[in-house]
RNA sequence: GCGCCGGUAGCUCAAUUGGCAGAGCAUUUGACUCUUAAUCAACAGGUUCCGGGUUCAAGUCCCGGCCGGCGCACCA
C-alpha cells in the first residue's frame, strides 16, 4: 500500500488547544483544521471512535462516526503508532474533549511494532537506549529530557555569541591525541595511509586560535575518550570549550558561575532546583576553596604540595590510594583531595590552585610556582567544568610535555603526548589567555534531574549485540 | 577488568520447597452513537537470553557464555 509522500498541515495540536480553549461542552467551532501525528490511544465505540493523537506539540483526540467520516471501519482499525493526517472542523465533545471531528483522513505510515502497555511504557534499559525512537515514543521523561539537553545547547551557544565569542569547529582526526590525559580512539586513514586519533580534547587547536587572533573563540563539540562506561561517563561526550583573550582564571570562573546559572534560568527559569531529591541552589557566586585547603580541611591535618612527599604518601596509602613511585607530592595532593573532599561538593563550589605537576597545560601561579592557576567546579559531587590562566611560556610548556612523556615511558597510558606544532604556535605567541572545558553531559544531567549520562545522550555508546535479539 | 543483581508472550510483569508457563495491555474476531488507561465477549500468541550439566522432572539448582543495571576500578 502506498502511503502519500507529503501531507499539508495547517495546525498543531498544541495549538489547536490552545486557541479552542473556549469552546463548550457540545460546540462546534465551524473551523476546519489538518492535523497530523501519531495514534497514541483508541477506543472505538461502535458507530464512534475516539483516538488521542499526539505531534511535537501536545495531543488531541480524534472523533471518528460512521455517518461523517471517510473508511470510517478502517479508522477504527488503525494500530497505536500509527501516523495519520486528518481533516475535519474542530469541536467540543458532549463530554467535554477538545477534538478534531474526522471528516477524512490517510494512514501516513503504519506502525508494525507495538510495545502495547499504554501506562507503563518501555522500562527495559536495553531496549530504551538501543531502539530509542520506541522510548521516545513510550516514555515522556525521555523526551523531556532530550529535549531538555538541545535547550541546554541553545542557551550556551547564544551566551557564548551574546559575549563576542566566535563559534569554531576544529579537527576531530588527529595525529597527535593530545590536550587531556586520556587513551584514545585509533582509526586509519588509507590514502595518507596514517594512524589517526580522535581526539580527547580541542583545547590546543583552539588555543592556535587564539595566537591567530581570534581572542574569543568557543567549540562545542564531541570528544572521544577510550576508557570504562559508568553512569557518569560515555565514550563520546559533548564538550564546551572556550577561550578568552586577556582574562585570567579569576575571570573566567566568573564567567563559568554566571554561565551555568544563566543556562538554568533560561532554560528552566531559575537557579533554585531538585537534584534526585535533594535541593541545589546553582546561584552565584559559588564559593571558591583551594585543593590544599579542602584535603587539609578533610584530612584534618594541614597539607599542601609543599608538605614532605612521604608524609603526602602515607596519607594517601592509609586512605586505600595505590601510591605510585613516579608520582610527586603534586599528584599525590590531587589524589589526595579526590579521596576526601571531592564527593561533599554537592552546593557548587570552585577548587582552585591545582599542582603543576596535575595540570600540563596551565599557567604556574603567579605567586607559587609549584601551582597553577587552575580551578574546577563541582556539582553534586562531580566535576563539571575545568579551566586555567592558559600556559603561553613555549620553554614552561616543552619542559611539561617532556615531563609528561616521562610519565608515558614509565607506564602512564594517558600521559600527555607532546605536539611539537603546538610549541611553535606558542612561539608565535599567546596573549594573556584563560580557557574553559564543561562537561556539557553533566551539565545537562544536572538540569534534567538524570543520575545516568545514558539518559541525556540520544544513542548512548552499547555493546552490539552479535545475535539473537534485534 | 572485578563484584552484586537482572533477562519469562509484541510491551509491563507473575509463577510456593524443582512438579502441566500465567495475567493485564497490544494484535485478531464479535457487540456497542460521547469515549478518554473506554467497557464486555472470544480466538490466538512461548527457543522462559544462548550452550552444557544434575534430576523421574529445570523458568527455578550447577558450570560456561551473551546483553543490561548498580557498585568498584578506570576517568588529571
Amino acid at each position: 500500500m502506498t502511503t502519500p509522500y507529503a501531507f499539508s498541515q495547517s495546525a498543531f495540536a498544541g495549538e489547536v488547544q490552545q486557541r479552542w480553549d473556549h469552546l463548550q461542552d457540545g460546540e462546534e467551532s465551524g473551523v476546519v483544521v489538518r492535523v497530523a501525528g501519531r495514534v497514541m490511544l483508541l477506543r472505538a465505540q461502535g458507530k464512534l471512535a475516539f483516538a488521542t493523537m499526539r505531534d511535537s506539540t501536545g495531543e488531541l483526540q480524534l472523533f471518528a462516526l460512521a455517518e461523517v467520516t471517510e473508511s470510517f471501519a478502517e479508522f477504527t482499525h488503525l494500530h497505536l503508532g500509527d501516523w495519520v493526517g486528518v481533516t475535519g472542523e474542530v469541536v467540543r465533545t458532549k463530554r467535554g474533549e477538545l477534538s478534531v471531528k474526522v471528516a477524512s483522513w490517510v494512514r501516513l505510515a503504519e506502525a508494525q511494532h507495538n510495545f502495547g502497555d499504554k501506562w507503563a511504557g518501555i522500562a527495559d534499559f536495553d531496549l530504551r537506549y538501543r531502539h530509542r525512537e520506541a522510548d521516545l515514543w513510550a516514555n515522556e521523561k525521555s523526551r523531556t529530557t532530550l529535549a531538555r539537553r538541545s535547550a541546554v545547547l541553545q542557551a550556551v551557544r547564544q551566551r557564548c555569541w551574546a559575549d563576542g565569542f566566535l563559534e569554531v569547529e576544529t579537527p576531530i582526526l588527529n595525529a597527535i591525541p593530545t590536550g587531556a590525559a586520556a587513551r584514545p580512539f585509533v582509526t586509519y586513514h588509507h590514502a595518507l595511509d596514517t594512524e589517526f586519533y580522535l581526539r580527547i580534547a580541542p583545547e590546543l587547536w583552539l588555543k592556535r586560535l587564539v595566537v591567530g587572533g581570534f581572542e574569543r573563540v568557543f567549540e562545542l563539540g564531541r570528544v572521544f575518550r577510550n576508557e570504562g562506561i559508568s553512569p557518569r561517563h560515555n565514550p563520546e561526550f559533548t564538550m564546551l570549550e572556550l577561550y578568552r583573550a586577556y582574562w585570567d582564571y579569576q575571570d573566567m570562573m566568573a564567567f563559568t558561575e554566571e554561565l551555568v546559572a544563566g543556562v538554568a534560568l533560561d532554560v528552566l527559569g531559575t537557579t533554585e532546583i531538585q537534584y534526585q531529591g535533594r535541593d541545589l541552589s546553582l546561584a552565584t557566586p559559588w564559593p571558591r576553596h583551594t585543593m590544599a585547603e579542602l584535603a587539609s580541611a578533610s584530612l584534618g591535618e594541614e597539607v599542601s604540595v609543599h608538605t614532605p612527599r612521604a608524609r603526602l604518601a602515607s596519607l594517601a596509602a592509609e586512605r586505600g590510594v595505590e601510591v605510585s613511585a613516579a608520582w610527586g607530592p603534586g599528584r599525590l595532593l590531587a589524589e589526595l583531595f579526590e579521596v576526601t573532599a571531592e564527593a561533599d561538593l554537592w552546593e557548587p563550589a570552585f577548587v582552585t590552585e591545582h599542582p603543576v605537576e596535575v595540570s600540563p597545560l596551565a599557567r604556574r601561579h603567579r605567586r607559587d610556582p609549584e601551582l597553577t592557576e587552575r580551578f574546577e567546579s563541582y556539582v553534586v559531587g562531580r566535576e563539571l567544568s575545568n579551566g586555567f590562566s592558559e600556559l603561553n611560556d613555549p620553554v614552561d610548556q616543552r619542559r611539561r610535555f617532556e615531563e609528561q612523556a616521562r610519565l608515558g615511558a614509565a607506564g602512564d597510558e594517558e600521559a600527555m603526548r607532546l605536539d611539537e606544532d603546538y610549541l611553535r604556535a606558542l612561539e608565535w605567541g599567546l596573549p594573556p589567555t584563560a580557557g574553559l572545558g564543561v562537561g556539557i553531559d553533566r551539565l545537562v544531567m544536572v538540569l534534567a534531574d538524570e543520575a545516568n549520562i545514558r539518559e541525556v545522550i540520544a544513542f548512548p555508546t552499547l555493546k552490539p549485540l552479535t545475535e539473537g535479539r534485534d
